[in-house]
DNA sequence: CCCACATAGTTAGCTACCTAAGCATATTCA
DNA sequence: TGAATATGCTTAGGTAGCTAACTATGTGGG
């Protein structure tokens, strides 16, 4: 019994579509349903993906994120403005932030301005880490998408601002 | 001080791929690396979305995955098996299965033929869990990708696919 | 002026994922 | 046959993300 290829990481196939389809007499279209799902798992793939990488530099995904999100904006940023340009909660904020500061990357001090708030702050040592890595960031993230031809990128980069949009339709009420 | 729209999510510009690219004096091209940059930062939110999706119906991305996988094999599979399919540790498997067993979709029975092992079974909670909610899934899974033609979803698997074969690009060594 | 409500941040508790280490059982081979 | 190795699964401990609840400070209205 040697069994298909099915070489793990799972990669859904266009039978398979059909055949759940089939199964409760649907009407989907499978091609539809196949991309849907090659995207969800392709977007899981390249998240862990990102997670290695990031780990190479002694980061998450997360936490270069908001170092980096920092240096776009002077050095300086609320928890609460890094939390809405990260598209995360305040809480994972919280954490990020907890886990910088414990490496000396980030600062926290009391906001001037609200005896509520903090400001975060990058420091030197962030700051160098961000130089560091960059090179060798940039060029894998250059291979991430070496095998597609300038123009072909450019046509990945509307259809996925489309499929994007269209995120919403597995999200609303 | 009325700052640019910069709409949350997390979703990277041009400008600043010019920016972190001209900060470091490197030559990396920035549509590569925006490709890059967008393409990670929609594997997050649609991931996100996949959780909002599934949890509407009391799963997880993981715990669907699974519990799909396994009626996609006659409903009967060892974890390590599982593992392999859904791309993931055999330790996630465990935690997926627990909490899939706690709620009496699943079951564990020991392997006939190999004393260290395990079977997973989907359990008819679990079949009809699948039955009850495809209607829905498969709507919505259409209408992530209803903003694209047949023939733009074409595309879109093809160049998915060999951006997917660049991961390796981002974890090799 | 004070109370009600809004906002900033943290904490607690959940899930998913990982790696590494542990335990039990199989298998291989000298 | 007995020891070394391989394999199956679980456990322990880590990170990131979420929501909900809590504390503290700000702000606005009667």
């Amino acid at each position: 019994m040697t069994q298909p290829p099915e070489i793990g990481s799972g990669a859904p196939t266009l039978d398979q579509a059909r055949r759940q389809i089939a199964r409760y007499g649907l009407t989907a279209d499978p091609q539809a349903v196949l991309v849907a799902a090659r995207l969800m798992a392709a977007g899981a793939r390249i998240g862990q993906a990102g997670e290695v990488h990031f780990g190479r530099f002694g980061l998450s995904t997360g936490r270069y994120r908001l170092l980096s999100d920092l240096e776009d904006h002077g050095g300086e940023k609320s928890p609460s403005q890094l939390a809405q340009s990260l598209g995360v909660s305040r809480a994972t904020v919280t954490g990020l932030v907890d886990g910088l500061e414990r490496e000396g990357l980030v600062a926290r001090r009391p906001s001037t301005e609200d005896g509520r708030g903090n400001v975060v702050i990058l420091t030197a040592r962030g700051a160098d880490k961000l130089r560091d890595l960059a090179p060798e960031h940039f060029d894998r993230m250059q291979g991430l998408v070496s095998g597609l031809t300038q123009e072909e990128r450019a046509t990945f980069l509307d259809l996925l601002a489309r499929v994007v949009a269209g995120i919403d339709a597995l999200t609303r009420d």
